[in-house]
DNA sequence: CCTACCGATCGGTAGG
DNA sequence: CCTACCGATCGGTAGG
């Protein structure tokens, strides 16, 4: 920061810039989407021209992969501190639930870029690094809760514990309002207020216990064949 | 088809040229998405050029929200003929699992569009047709359900209709393949097999009865507060 | 890291 | 429903 001596200063500065296009590039395509977001608005994010990117990328799509490796890199992190915790497993499913990018930076907008708008070679790394960033400590908590017989086997209408991180994941993507009702034009009104805490509590409650009431586990609602018909 | 009298050619064939105009376009937005389709390209589609598209629609948001409404339209009606059948409440949900398109028509790009690439009347407009067309018929029986005691009651740990249907839609979105292991370089390789009739079964057997073991019920698993911890 | 600029493609219009 | 064309914007390069 002080440090502004003439000779380092070059050295000292293209890390930096190279971290502020990362960064600036992160909130963007995490917001609207690798097509959406063109380089011009990440260099004007950044102070720069929109060629002076290409000094720290070779591409676009160098820049965007390089972007998705720090932050599946930062989710491991998180998401293995969390898995390793020990204890209770409701809980450690809820930090998850709490730990994972929901609200603004879209998961399923992420799953849409790096499947349909990258290289086949960019979206087998990232595919790789997702499962073993992100799938892969989360099914061990479940692989944890299988072990300790509070998981129905897998052999026994459970799911395994990698289906069931896929479970979990899926249920953390925001769908429309469900509540607009007759408020008007509220312009990017998603989800307004159903508090944090509760929304967290229900997806793992279901995820763990099902919305069916306990006495009516072999009856009408069915999870096997399906006998009865109306 | 055999009518091909000169004077009502111009008026028969409009017709037809704007369903071919709307089938082409849902086949291309849902699949990769509306920024990523070019109106040329639904042209080409569909044997036209680029500017004959606006001679059956304003713009390209108009042919968009044009074909979304006719295919909310069809899924209301398949999923009010579901959600009226009657009788087994998990049979239903399994239906409604199947006739959902899953598979290439990308729900979660749908929502992307909808919220990211549309005007604010086109949004509104939309959002309230998706609550009415799809999220109210599979709320509807979850609303049987409750009502037949087979659900818990929302005041005592249940979700409410709205909030299942909401857990239900999320749980259709697939997400990138769990099983490449070292098969290399597929190109895109999502889900691969894990049988259809599996998938359903899975869905909404956890959603209605959870992962958990039934003996692990007031166990570590913890669906309230989360006394016990590592 | 800048200025200047490229070819390609986009959504949309003019005019018939 | 076509040909011809528009201004804007895109990702990327040249050259310093």
């Amino acid at each position: 920061m002080a440090r502004r001596q003439r000779g380092h200063q070059a050295v000292e500065d293209v890390g930096e810039t190279r971290r502020t296009i990362l960064r600036a590039a992160h909130e963007l395509f995490m917001a609207h989407g690798y097509r959406a977001v063109s380089t011009r608005q990440i260099a004007d994010a950044c102070g720069l021209t929109q060629p002076a990117l290409y000094h720290h990328f070779a591409d676009k799509q160098d820049l965007y992969v390089a972007m998705l490796r720090e932050e599946l890199d930062a989710l491991h992190a998180g998401l293995e501190r969390i898995a390793r915790r020990g204890g209770d497993v409701g809980e450690r499913l809820r930090q998850v639930v709490r730990y994972m990018p929901a609200e603004r930076q879209d998961m399923g907008q992420m799953f849409h870029d790096i499947d349909r708008e990258l290289g086949p070679e960019a979206r087998h790394e990232l595919h790789e690094s997702f499962h073993g960033s992100v799938v892969a400590p989360i099914a061990a908590i479940f692989t944890d809760g299988l072990r300790h017989g509070l998981l129905r086997d897998p052999r026994q209408g459970g799911a395994d514990p990698v289906a069931a991180a896929f479970l979990l994941l899926s249920m953390l993507r925001h769908l429309p309002a469900p509540d607009f009702g007759d408020a008007g034009q509220d312009p990017v009104s998603v989800a307004p207020s159903a508090s944090a805490t509760g929304r967290v509590d229900l997806i793992v409650d279901v995820l763990l216990h099902g919305l069916a009431a306990p006495e009516a586990r072999d009856d009408g609602t069915g999870s096997d064949g399906g006998a009865s018909s109306g």
